[in-house]
DNA sequence: CCCGGAACCTGAAGGC
DNA sequence: TGCCTTCAGGTTCCGG
């Protein structure tokens, strides 16, 4: 599942090979992935220049001038491709640079989506802070977090209160900080958030420099697997045990997603 | 405003 | 063995 560590490393990956170059066409052998707006609405790309590959939270921007911008989401399946050969099944969407560069969109659940957007505000506005930067502080996230009752878990997957975590890094944060998956946001200490926030820019980062975690189907655009799924500590690992304390790792359901983390190290 | 749940989608996994 | 059901999870939409 590519979050934000498995996204902003297919950013880095194929920016330099895009970057500078104009989109000289889209070509979709699955219509859908282009969502509502329709296969159409991506011509309004032809021709224009690619100043720099930007990523939001889990969405990949291909900025182009005026704040304009084709953005492409992976989902749960989605991966790009520049160098290997083209598969035969599950290509969605091909888009072809002015350079010769070609990026083959591949998606098995074809969940994932192509879209242009002639105003990139309204995007970047609703999506929350990125949990990386600078300016997200313990302080603002300690705001945000107080805001909701839902579980943590489900606060830290809301994309409007950080930007870019999706399952596993949300497990892996929350065990990290030894906080349970089912405490209320709002109740959690200052102490409590200030680790989360140390634990999510850890585990984030980390898995930047892994190049990204390939459990399941993500690949780099060459095709190679990240390893940052080897240094996880709960996530996808029921009944293993906790590597700080020996407990069996359990899973419940947190809003109907899974949930892994430790009994005694989270409680 | 806030929350929970359904829908979207396909392949893997589990039950009988 | 094979059919059927359930589950996986990112996002959006709908209803209470």
């Amino acid at each position: 599942m590519p979050e934000l560590p498995e996204v902003e490393t297919i950013r880095r990956a194929i920016e330099p090979r895009i970057a500078g170059s104009s989109i000289a066409g889209i070509s979709l052998p699955d219509p859908s992935i282009a969502g509502a707006a329709g296969p159409e609405a991506l011509r309004a790309s032809y021709g224009s220049t690619v100043r720099v590959v930007l990523r939001r939270g889990k969405h990949l921007i291909l900025l182009l001038e005026r704040n304009r911008g084709l953005v492409l989401h992976l989902r749960m399946t989605g991966a790009l491709l520049l160098d290997t050969p083209e598969p035969k099944d599950r290509v969605r969407a091909i888009i072809e640079f002015s350079n010769g560069e070609r990026l083959v969109f591949v998606d098995t659940r074809r969940l994932g989506t192509v879209r242009m957007y002639e105003d990139l505000k309204p995007l970047l506005q609703r999506l929350g802070p990125e949990p990386l930067d600078t300016d997200l502080t313990p302080e603002s996230l300690g705001e945000s977090l107080a805001r909701h009752r839902i579980p943590v878990k489900a606060a830290l997957l809301d994309q409007h209160i950080l930007a870019g975590i999706g399952n596993m890094y949300a497990d892996e944060a929350l065990h990290r900080a030894g906080i349970h998956p089912l405490t209320p946001s709002h109740e959690l200490t200052h102490t409590q958030v200030a680790s989360l926030w140390k634990a999510v820019r850890h585990v984030l980062g980390e898995a930047i420099a892994c190049q990204g975690a390939s459990i399941n189907t993500y690949r780099l655009p060459n095709g190679e697997r990240g390893s940052a799924h080897d240094a996880f500590n709960v996530a996808h690992s029921k009944g293993a045990q906790c590597l700080r304390c020996g407990t069996s790792i359990e899973r419940i359901m947190v809003r109907k997603r899974g949930a892994y983390f430790c009994p005694t190290c989270q409680s």
